[in-house]
DNA sequence: TGGCATGACTGCAACTGTGCATAGGTGCCA
DNA sequence: TGGCACCTATGCACAGTTGCAGTCATGCCA
């Protein structure tokens, strides 16, 4: 949103937003989940919608980072929104990526499933009675982790390619695996 | 709160809790972050406040998962609430603690900082240049553990003991780490 | 053509939470 | 005793968000 870039994120309120676009604060909502999403571009999540199959085969790690990141929107294409903006406004207020991330996790029942599905199709979990839990904790870790790689990636100055960050959150996951087993 | 107990959740307005406390309402955010806290009996967070400082020298695993429950409050004894009103609070509103879990990782920063002396206490981590963000990891799956946790046994009608969930927390964590390297 | 279901848009009220500014009391020191 | 600093409580205004209910246009069917 441009109003952002010009304004500043606080100075841009919902009100503005809806002036803007010619509707009701009231009607902006109906459209938007939060005001963050709305400047990032996101629509509305449906309950029912389906999200990013996973591509199973892979590395189970990448695998699942790759699915938080589709599911986070770093990768959406919007038609109003183009994504060279949405990275400067990440940059500069990174903090409507904090609402993304809890968001994640607030959406943890539907995700887990989708990495429980990648879990089941590797073999150390293939027998596992446990399964939905284990992939709801490894999905927080790796919530976390790229938390971090997006924090790191917002601080530095220079531009670099999203696929950066999944690369950081993944050598970061097996950094800290390597060394706690 | 026995407010609570009696209207449930929706209908206890911090209105009414400040009415029944006989303060205005903008006096009660002066005391508490949240309702939800106000609710569990957790008095504000104050930033220069050291938190419960880790015991060391123990199974790291462990200590993340005691220090995430010290820092949620699970344990606070308070002087209005009793521990089994709040047990029956969280039992009947399983939402607040959503709340009190995305808390925790708000408060990362903080939290991290104790994570990585507990981490660089052990071999594996002594060396590591990378502590810190491999602490944010680490706190972040166990944060995910907990809630696991937390959501079984408040789904368990029998009053066990909240050391269960910490015993549950730990070996969930250390089952997919196992099965993840 | 008339009636009706549907869906988009909206207004309104309520609630949580925060920043700012202020009033009042209390203790301390000259 | 007078004045000052400080701290608590409060009011006010505002922002984000949601539920409820009402309006209005549209299209479909008899």
């Amino acid at each position: 949103m441009f109003l952002v870039l010009r304004d500043g994120l606080a100075a841009t309120t919902v009100e503005a937003i809806s002036d803007r676009a010619d509707v009701a604060p009231r009607t902006f909502f109906n459209y938007f989940d939060t005001k963050d999403n709305a400047i990032l571009g996101l629509p509305r999540v449906r309950g029912d919608e389906d999200l990013a199959t996973p591509h199973l085969g892979g590395d189970l790690v990448d695998s699942v980072v790759g699915l938080l990141m589709d599911e986070m929107g770093v990768s959406v294409q919007s038609r109003t929104t183009t994504h060279d903006d949405r990275l400067e406004v990440i940059r500069r207020h990174p903090e409507v990526l904090g609402g993304q991330l809890s968001q994640l996790t607030a959406r943890a029942g539907r995700l887990s499933g989708a990495v429980q599905e990648l879990m089941t199709a590797t073999s150390a979990f293939s027998d596992d009675r446990d399964v939905a839990a284990r992939a709801e904790v490894m999905m927080a870790m790796s919530v976390g982790a790229v938390r971090v790689a997006l924090r790191e990636w917002a601080a530095d100055g220079r531009a670099r390619p999203t696929d950066s960050i999944r690369r950081r959150a993944t050598t970061l996951i097996r950094g800290t695996l390597r060394r706690l087993e």
